[in-house]
DNA sequence: ATATTATTGAACAAGATGTTCGATAATATA
DNA sequence: TATATTATCGAACATCTTGTTCAATAATAT
C-alpha cells in the first residue's frame, strides 16, 4: 500500500475518532473530518465510499482493537464465566475514550452489534452453567441484552466503576 | 380549537403513523409526509416547530395511548408484577402497527425513554420483592434494561407470543 | 356580513452528501 | 536519474433535505 494511502487513511481515522470523543456521529460532517484530517474532500470519497461506510470500519477496527486476541474466548476454559465479563470490562474500560463516542445515538446499535455478537458465543459456551426453566433462546437474549446494559451502564456513569466488582453483581441478579 | 386545525394536525399524525408502519424515522421525510397527509408544506411548520417535534408528539401521543390509564400502576395493588407485566405485554402487542416503527434506530431511545421511565416506577415499588445482594440503583437498572429486552425482542418476533408465558418466563430470571 | 384565522403554494436560504475532472505532487520502477 | 503511475487537491457542481417567508385564498367564528 502507498505511503500517500497510509497517511490519509490514517488521518482519516484519527480525526474521526478524536471527533467522537466530543460528538455523536450524527453530528459530525464530512467536513469536520476533512478539516481535522486535512484532506481533500474527493481523497476523502476514494478512501471511503459514504461517511457511514467510514463509520463501519472504525467500529470494525476498534472492536477488533479491543476485543481480537484476548483471553476471554479461547479454547481451554481456564477462566470462569465471571472472570471473563470483568476482563471484558476492563477492557472497555481502557478504552474509554474510543467508545463512549460510538455508545450514542445512531452508532450505538452498530457497535453494540459487534459486542452483542462476541458475547453471544461467549454465553453459549456458559449457557449449561444457568439452571433456569426457560427457552434457551430467550435465556441467551437476556444474558445478552442485561451485559449490554451494565456496558451502556458503565459507559453512562464515565466507567468509573471496579470492573471485578460490576461483574460479581451481574452474576449475582442472572444466577 | 378551529375544525382546519384539527384536521390538519390528525391528518399529519396519522400519515406519519402510517409511514411509520413501513419505513424507520430517519428515511421519512417531511416531503412525505405532507404528500400523505395532503397538506401544504408551511401548514406543516405552522403545526409542528421541526420534524424532530413532530416525532416527539407522535411519541408522547402514543405512549399515553397505550400506558396512560391501565389499571398497572394504580395504588391499591391487587396485581402482581407478573401480572402487571403480561399486562404490559397484551397493551404493546395490541399496538402491535403503531410501534413497531417507533422501535427502530433513531426513534428507538427516545419512545423507549418513554417505557423505560414508566417501568422505573413500576420496578420501584416492587423493588422489595427481589432479595439480590447488590445496590438498589444497578439492580433497577438491571430489571427495567431487561423487560425493555424482552420488549424490543418480542417486536422483532413480530409480537407472535404469549404475554403471560414472556412474562412468566421473565420473572424466573430475574427472581 | 364581517373580521379573524388557517391553509396554500411557490420561491428562497442554508447546509449536507456525494461526484467530476483537470492540475499537481509524491511514489515506484527502469 | 528519467519516466510512468498513482494519490491528492481544489473547486465547481448536482441533488436532496430542512426550515423560512409572504402574499393570496379559503374556511371559520361572531
Amino acid at each position: 500500500m502507498d505511503r500517500r494511502q497510509r497517511k490519509t487513511r490514517e488521518a482519516i481515522f484519527s480525526a474521526f475518532r478524536e471527533l467522537l470523543q466530543h460528538r455523536r456521529y450524527e453530528n459530525i460532517t464530512v467536513q469536520d473530518i476533512i478539516d481535522k484530517a486535512d484532506v481533500g474532500r474527493s481523497t476523502f470519497y476514494s478512501h471511503f465510499e459514504t461517511k457511514d461506510a467510514l463509520l463501519y470500519a472504525i467500529c470494525s477496527d476498534i472492536f477488533d482493537h479491543i476485543f481480537k486476541g484476548d483471553m476471554c474466548n479461547y479454547p481451554g476454559q481456564t477462566h470462569s464465566l465471571e472472570e471473563k465479563l470483568a476482563h471484558i470490562l476492563w477492557h472497555l474500560r481502557d478504552h474509554k475514550k474510543d467508545i463512549t463516542g460510538l455508545l450514542s445515538c445512531e452508532s450505538a446499535d452498530l457497535f453494540m452489534g459487534y459486542i452483542r455478537g462476541y458475547l453471544r458465543e461467549l454465553f453459549t459456551l456458559h449457557l449449561k452453567d444457568f439452571n433456569k426453566d426457560v427457552p434457551d433462546d430467550f435465556l441467551l437474549n437476556h444474558l445478552i441484552s442485561s451485559f449490554c446494559a451494565v456496558i451502556k451502564w458503565c459507559s453512562d456513569k464515565k466507567m468509573e466503576f471496579s470492573p471485578e466488582e460490576t461483574a460479581r453483581n451481574f452474576m449475582i441478579l442472572v444466577s
